[in-house]
DNA sequence: TTGAAAGCGCTACCAA
DNA sequence: TTGGTAGCGCTTTCAA
């Protein structure tokens, strides 16, 4: 029979409008219950061959690609895990971690989207994220209060899993231990001889939730020691260690936890160029054990901070979303080691 | 009339259940279409300030949401911009440039998400991108074909902008010259009187998009000279590195382009090891004109790469989006300095 | 083995 | 000034 086009009414679609399952079950001259059917493999309904093999070359030839937000709208929920992107580049440590989580909650079958909720806090980037209906959120640092948490968990987010340094109240945690980063560094530093320490603090903002507990940590290992702890800021350009290295001697300082080992090798060059000796004069401490402090002369002593296995964060997640009403789960990462080199 | 509600129905909403806009009606005692106008501030139809007083509380009351998948079902768009984001960590420069992309993409009204399509290639990985359905993609490095942008027009993308080395068939490019950055690096070798020119190649999968055409540049620039070029494979390790630089003296180059910042401070420290003297036995030359170039002893020569604006890149994804039907736009980052400090 | 139809949450048209 | 309602694309019961 010869198809004839009804006058004005689009009888085959229009040129360029996406194809949908509607479309597919037409060409293959099916109903959209079957083109599901087939195109989800769902078990419990018997198709034969011959249709599927149809419903295939339809969806195949239409170049037909599922509606992600039209089928979990119909389901209900979704399988997409929301991380909001940190507005400051917080290192390559993190990138990694990020990269690592990705793929292990990808085999877990989530979802993860990065979400860059700039300039937006607190409730406000709560209703943000909120409004993608994520089954689970990730909030790195400390984005967020309790009633963020309220408004995800309100809309459904079934797990809320701060990563930042103190937990907040309704949401899981998993919390770096930063102060005991600090106090680790502190403990080593006054172990290799060292009384007056110098902190560095960066002055780049977003960065005080782990500079702060860091050098409290500093703090608590000095003390009742007789050890003094200097708090020095420092922005990250040359021009702002060249400053400090400049009044080094009036500060009087044999050591310093110089924050990470970016800015432990900012400061050292500038030390060095002082003239100042290291370690003699003044032992530098690193953190995070990236490559370039091993290439530093003299190699640069850093504090390792051993991050949670991504596979572990990711089941942490699939078992909040698994059981929404359990406790909060808190988790600390705690692991740090000093790895001393030559440094000081 | 007295309501009287059917048995067996939910006569309020289930405890748990999130709250929709027609929760929102019902308390406030308006229509779901009111709830609309007064939530999205619709101009064309004007309601009582009372109404819209009594509307809002209701939704503050329920911590109401909206329901963005739902909201692009019905408008049959969204301003979703998806950023693959790529599987192998490409640098610090690349994640300042993408959260400035953010940012100015946010200006627009777009919303920018990252999705890891870890492990997925070519059309799969559009396929999966395809049913987020975006209305812009913005594909880093070469990880998709012409058929894999076919894919992702055919789902309604409006724009596909590609980022990586070399154009892709009906796409918008965004062309890092590297070609150029290695012609750049050979001809300021040259210039500096030398002739016989390693260059490195990580060994890194994924990273040959970039560092062959800059292999590539420098064979050009040395071609016809007498200058010889010869390829170096290099692991982002110091064994790899050490290794390289005991068999120095054999290959009797007189200069190296390290590829970038990273690897020359990697090579450098080895070559110094070994004894070899830098400038004057061995030239070396980075690129990205990172920090730590400017902190290294001899300080590191560099390629810098000026990126572009990502308010430009912004402003052609919204033209692409506004007009799908344009011709691909071509865009040529050909911008390359040598920055001379030391090392070269 | 397949199809008809309801309905997820939302907005925009048309009517009142 | 407000409400009724269709329908975006999809899955899933219920019927045939």
């Amino acid at each position: 029979m010869v198809q004839i086009p009804k006058p004005a009414a689009p009888a085959s679609t229009a040129p360029h409008s996406v194809p949908t399952s509607a479309d597919v079950a037409r060409l293959a001259g099916v109903s959209r219950a079957t083109v599901s059917y087939v195109l989800n493999n769902t078990g419990a309904v018997r198709i034969s061959e011959p249709t599927r093999r149809r419903v295939r070359e339809a969806a195949e030839e239409l170049g037909y690609v599922p509606h992600a937000a039209a089928r979990s709208l119909r389901a209900g929920h979704s399988r997409m895990v929301l991380m909001p992107a940190p507005s400051v580049p917080v290192g390559p440590l993190y990138g990694r971690f990020i990269n690592e989580l990705q793929w292990a909650l990808g085999r877990l079958d989530y979802t993860v989207v990065q979400h860059g909720g700039v300039d937006l806090h607190g409730v406000d980037a709560a209703r943000a994220w909120a409004e993608l209906r994520p089954v689970a959120v990730l909030v790195p640092g400390s984005a967020i209060g309790p009633d963020g948490v309220a408004v995800l968990r309100r809309s459904g987010a079934r797990a809320v899993v701060t990563l930042g340094p103190e937990p907040v109240d309704g949401a899981h945690a998993l919390l770096m231990d930063h102060e005991s980063v600090g106090h680790r560094a502190g403990a080593h530093l006054h172990a290799r001889g060292r009384r007056r320490i110098g902190v560095v603090v960066p002055e780049e903002r977003g960065l005080d939730v782990f500079s702060r507990p860091r050098l409290a940590g500093v703090r608590r290992a000095l003390d009742g020691t007789g050890g003094t702890v200097a708090e020095l800021p420092l922005r990250y350009d040359e021009r702002s260690a060249a400053r400090l290295a400049a009044r080094w001697s009036d500060l009087g300082l044999d050591a310093v936890f110089a924050y990470n080992d970016e800015y432990a090798m900012l400061l050292m060059r500038a030390l060095q160029d002082e003239g100042v000796r290291i370690p003699e004069e003044t032992a530098v401490l690193g953190a995070d054990d990236l490559m370039l402090g091993r290439l530093l002369r003299p190699r640069l002593s850093t504090v390792r901070i051993d991050l949670p296995a991504s596979r572990d964060l990711a089941e942490l997640v699939d078992r909040a979303v698994r059981d929404p009403a359990a406790e909060p789960e808190r988790h600390t990462v705690r692991a740090a080691t000093v790895v001393h080199r030559e440094s000081s």
